[in-house]
DNA sequence: CGTCAAATTGACAGCACTCAACGCCGGTGG
DNA sequence: CCACCGGCGTTGAGTGCTGTCAATTTGACG
């Protein structure tokens, strides 16, 4: 088991996002042609990432932010005695590493859940460039903060939601990110382990198998493995939004 | 009760940055004269807000981001049915906000908890000087990193911490930031009531206030309603990772 | 002194956790 | 080809932490 690359796989960049098929979804849109060519001084390399490797991890020297193009990741917080909680995952188009900036260093690790592969945009030279092109600096600025409000409903969620609220939460939430990448409304694979999303959900495993099952009987979802069939949305979202309201 | 002020009450910029005694918490370090005079151009105005009054709410344009002069606030989201979350409490020289930029219009209520004053920092004024001054830009992106690199100790501790331990590290976070201002390493008065923090580290009231005692029967904390005496920071510490450490 | 919000405390219940056994599935080696 | 293995997932039984409901106390304020 190749477990991490000791030297990371790097490649000379080819592919330019001025013709990125995932350009609406990491970058400004909207952008003129000229300003569309600066953009692609921002990507300095590629970087393939293997199933179970890491891309970065809690401690190691900040220099980059990653777009990833394929592939899916988990990012993990942990403390000295062993706990760990998955604070997100991250799929095609998503902007990873933000949790770096503020002092130098990474404070979390990514993790590829399958083979991956990722644009790396020097910091510095994003810095650089959002000096001169303003779409460029609007659009980080906007990343960051659909981050913060990103971890927002996910406070809401750990805070207030029993665990089959959290679990639809999730489901609904995952089956939306990959609709808008192409993907089905209502099926989907999941990459990560029950442990996993019991980790982001802040749930047992054994509680997010219950859950499923749960799901199952009452005919809203049909779950194979890693396998899910979302066979009825709107129960999902009643559920989400029940309050398990009583009176 | 003035729940809120329907003309907001402002004023105009008497005090800079440039001489503000909080400026080394919200504003970059080690800028030369120069650039630390047109620090000066970012703050618009200042606003009073009363105790119970809102800074901004959900829904509402974003157009400036907020730096706390004095008071104290609390960030909450709210579900359509009522549920609600604390996302976070903000004191003296840090900025509020920052979930605004994402879609041009806040997802949050921001409610002083005691009478505040902040200064109202028009956000295109922000990116308009960040582009000039590097320091400027850099420390944007620094405090918005650090807004997320906060959000996932919080997602640790909701996700995987038992009422102590959540208590625990509340109190110690609150009376390190304190200290900071200048306060006391031991000792702090809560600015919110027991059901706000409950809301904040995911616990009914009731359990925050259970909490308190039993910290109180073990010699660890003097509580007397809101005035909080640390006694014994070790054993907070100890029991923060804990992790309930068994076999 | 009366009022009311906030906080405390008790009794009880329930949801999620713990511990454990078992099943499924893909990979590996004989 | 098949048996074995290990990781992952499911399910059951029992426990306990935290929530719920309710009564009471405290303290601030007019």
């Amino acid at each position: 088991m190749t477990r991490e690359t000791a030297s990371p796989q790097l490649q000379a960049i080819k592919v330019a996002c001025s013709n990125c098929n995932l350009r609406e979804l990491c970058m400004p849109v909207g952008l003129e042609e000229q300003q569309l060519k600066r953009l692609d001084e921002i990507v300095a390399m590629r970087r393939k990432v293997k199933r179970g490797g890491t891309l970065f991890r809690n401690g190691e020297p900040f220099t980059s932010l990653f777009a990833i193009r394929t592939g899916f990741f988990k990012t993990c917080v942990a403390t000295e005695d062993g706990r760990d909680q998955v604070t997100g995952f991250q799929m095609a188009g998503e902007i990873i590493g933000l949790d770096g900036i503020v002092n130098d260093h990474h404070t979390c690790d990514a993790v590829a859940l399958e083979d991956a592969e990722v644009c790396v945009m020097p910091f510095d030279r994003i810095e650089e460039l959002s000096r001169e092109v303003t779409a460029l600096q609007t659009h980080v600025h906007k990343i960051m903060s659909r981050e913060i409000v990103r971890e927002h409903g996910v406070m809401l969620l750990l805070g207030s939601m029993r665990a089959d609220e959290r679990l639809a939460a999730f489901l609904l939430n995952l089956v939306q990110r990959l609709h808008t990448r192409g993907f089905s409304q209502s099926e989907l694979v999941l990459r990560m382990t029950r442990e996993e999303i019991g980790s982001y959900l802040g749930l047992k495993l054994e509680t997010v198998s219950r859950t499923f099952s749960k799901f199952v009987e009452d005919g809203i979802v049909e779950v194979k493995q890693r396998h899910v069939r979302i066979v009825d949305t709107a129960a999902l979202k009643r559920i989400v939004n029940s309050q398990q309201a009583c009176h």
